[in-house]
DNA sequence: GTGGTCTAGACCACC
DNA sequence: GTGGTCTAGACCACT
């Protein structure tokens, strides 16, 4: 369900909270959906619980997430206006690109990329619909 | 000369760097000329010497300058084949695009994006090149 | 475990770097293998955990490590295509070469010194060979 | 006469030793020639005459020069049995060649590489030998 | 407990 | 004056 790099510089909670936010986002976990309980992800994961726990809370505080107490962890969708969060990544963004352009990158390269990277969002938005349809 | 942002999560010693990688990339800084010491710097920025010196230290060690103990450390240029460097900014690209794309930002506005900076450049190139004409 | 040895010039952070390295380039530390922490590494050879901790960071730019926070550090492998240590392998062989061709040195005694390293060489791969096909 | 790498990590008087030593020892410079002045170094390099003073004076130490009060520094020749010079050379000969193994580089690259520093040092030889028969 | 950053201040080699 | 190494000790983030 999530895949975890341990080599990865980027700590686990973050990617644990990527795992989800980016099933939630794609729509592969839909709102109102229950998620596996802290323990059950934490053995599943082989990890400690607290870091489970850690990205759930985070992920709630985000809105991506609601908690019952006693009862688990939901789905509540995708938060609007996340403006905030827009901004930083256009921040990053646009240092990237910037010194990627003086590294003599083309601006077709750079285009290209993102248009792969829309196609393949598309794919896996496409194939999750088609798997829905023969579901029903 | 270098704008330090405290509140960013991003450790000081990689601001000093991505500064002077800026000016060296984008020729604000010519080859062989001289950086401030690591003293100089340090007190013009409130910092501990420690932290300048591992930012030189770092950007000698990917080739954008060169230290000669006893005389100062120099701009050597922007090291060829820096493929490390342009792996990093495009990881740190495919992240910003790819959550950009999640939360519903056209594909069309991050293209727009990249051509506005594009055209940027090369104003700014043009108009140095029209100074150095004028100098002539 | 590693040798320090405080009468060479060669600062003691590359002492400890070196010798890590060639655990790891000979296979004795395996893949995924933990290293002491820093701390404890710092505490056995009784000197700064900074200076341990600048060998690790070096040897994990290199690749021969990746560190984990809150977990360790562990043996990466040997990169591949890690030419920078290669050249300054070669460097470091070339300049003492060069002088003891100068101080009248026979090359034939300079390459029956590489053939008697090949030969141990081949020797100590024999050897592990010969134990693995015992441990079957 | 000596070519000076203000890029390299070695420092200027350790650069300026090695040039001389390396004329005295291909017989460049012959057993009493004078050498030039301090000063008149110290101006041709463009550097401070007490990193020339302290090249000659480690030198003269070396065995490799003498020096004369008020008339100069004259080429004492090449010490006999410079043994210590020649175990350091070789203590680093074997652990860059040893790592070199583990790295895969073939025994034969090795000593390809020794012949042919050994070549060119016997060209250097002749060519200099052939322009002393020109000048009888 | 782990690694990572930063400060403060000492000492050395080089120019 | 320059860069470079090392120590001592604090603080933070992650598990």
């Amino acid at each position: 369900m999530i895949q975890l790099n341990y080599r990865d510089s980027k700590p686990i909670y973050e990617q644990v909270k990527d795992g989800f936010r980016r099933l939630i986002v794609q729509g592969v976990m839909e709102v109102d959906e229950k998620l596996p309980s802290v323990r059950e992800m934490a053995s599943n994961l082989a990890i400690n619980p607290n870091t489970i726990q850690r990205a759930y809370r985070e992920l709630e505080q985000e809105g991506y997430l609601y908690a019952v107490a006693g009862r688990g962890s939901f789905v509540a969708g995708v938060p609007e206006a996340d403006s905030a969060r827009k901004e930083e990544l256009f921040a990053a963004f646009d240092a990237a690109v910037e010194e990627l352009l003086y590294l003599q990158v083309e601006e077709r390269e750079i285009c290209q990329r993102v248009a792969e990277k829309y196609r393949k969002l598309q794919d896996k938005a496409k194939s999750k619909a088609r798997s829905a349809e023969a579901a029903d």
